[in-house]
DNA sequence: CTGACATCCTGACGGC
DNA sequence: TGCCGTCAGGATGTCA
């Protein structure tokens, strides 16, 4: 289940291995629910086009081209659960489920596998705003404290589904949200609205903490993630409380409680977590 | 508007 | 050994 640090450790391969390359052939699937822009116009819009720079906005991997006619251009890759953006040679096997392939003028291909599809492509076309997509919230690593605090005042959800919210922060998912939680000693089922200040400071520092150190490690591995290169990262060897129900707590050696939270798995510790 | 919940989709895994 | 049920969850859509 790639993450801000999982998306962010593929964006980079994925910039470092294409950069300055044209498109000169795409290949799509044509599957409905992969493309929420239509397969034809990603080709149109892909086909010619140098790739400038490969990014991360929140859960989101941007590819920003410039077509042969000078037009800007994003090619937006969501992973959702299982999807894989892999850079290979034309000679490796093309994998199940691939749904789009991209042959570069380097002799090496951009794929799109995704077997569960819960994955999306898109378009999105520079208009109004010069600064390109911005994705649906806040980057957790960039907000300040107070805008961070404002986020999540007056809310009565669970904080845990408020990190969640991606049109609040973007980014953080069902692992960062438990780890930063664990991390901050605030219990997941707390309501965002709630919270005083210094746990969100705290929280806001778990997060930043968490985030980073994960993408040092290269992100976790858990199921299907792999990095462009298809190398798993290791951060799941860090995990806390994350996939940890029962085992016992390294804070304190409490057995860890499993629940539910805005509809997530959710796994804490009773004694550090309040 | 806000929050809760179902839905999509397939592979992995546990139990029998 | 093999089958089957259950679970995983990001984003979206529906409903109260």
């Amino acid at each position: 289940m790639p993450e801000l640090p999982e998306v962010e450790t593929i964006a980079n391969g994925v910039n470092e291995r294409t950069r300055g390359q044209t498109v000169v052939s795409v290949w799509t699937s044509g599957k409905p629910q992969t493309f929420k822009t239509p397969p034809e116009e990603i080709g149109e819009v892909l086909m010619g086009a140098r790739i400038e720079r490969v990014h991360r906005v929140g859960k989101t991997i941007v590819c920003d081209v410039v077509r042969p006619d000078g037009q800007g251009a994003q090619f937006l890759v969501h992973l959702g659960m299982t999807g894989r953006l892999l850079v290979s040679t034309a000679e490796t096997p093309v994998p199940p489920h691939t749904h789009l392939v991209l042959g570069l003028s380097g002799g090496k291909e951009v794929r799109f596998v995704d077997a569960r599809r819960f994955g999306r492509l898109s378009i999105h076309r520079d208009t109004a705003s010069s600064e390109g997509y911005g994705g649906p919230g806040r980057e957790p690593l960039a907000i300040s404290l107070e805008d961070f605090i404002a986020l999540f005042r007056e809310r009565k959800t669970p904080i845990k589904a408020a990190l969640l919210n991606q049109t609040l922060l973007h980014g953080v998912g069902n692992i960062y949200a438990d780890e930063s939680l664990f991390r901050a000693g605030i219990r997941p089922t707390r309501k965002a609205g709630r919270l005083t200040r210094a746990e969100l400071g705290r929280l806001r520092e778990a997060l930043i903490v968490v985030l980073r150190h994960a993408i040092e490690l290269g992100g976790s591995s858990v199921s299907d993630y792999v990095d462009a290169d298809g190398v798993r990262g290791f951060f799941q060897l860090e995990h806390t409380v994350y996939g940890r129900a029962g085992e016992d707590c390294k804070t304190c050696g409490t057995a860890l409680k499993k629940t539910v939270v805005g509809g997530r798995t959710t796994v804490f510790c009773p004694v550090c977590q309040r």
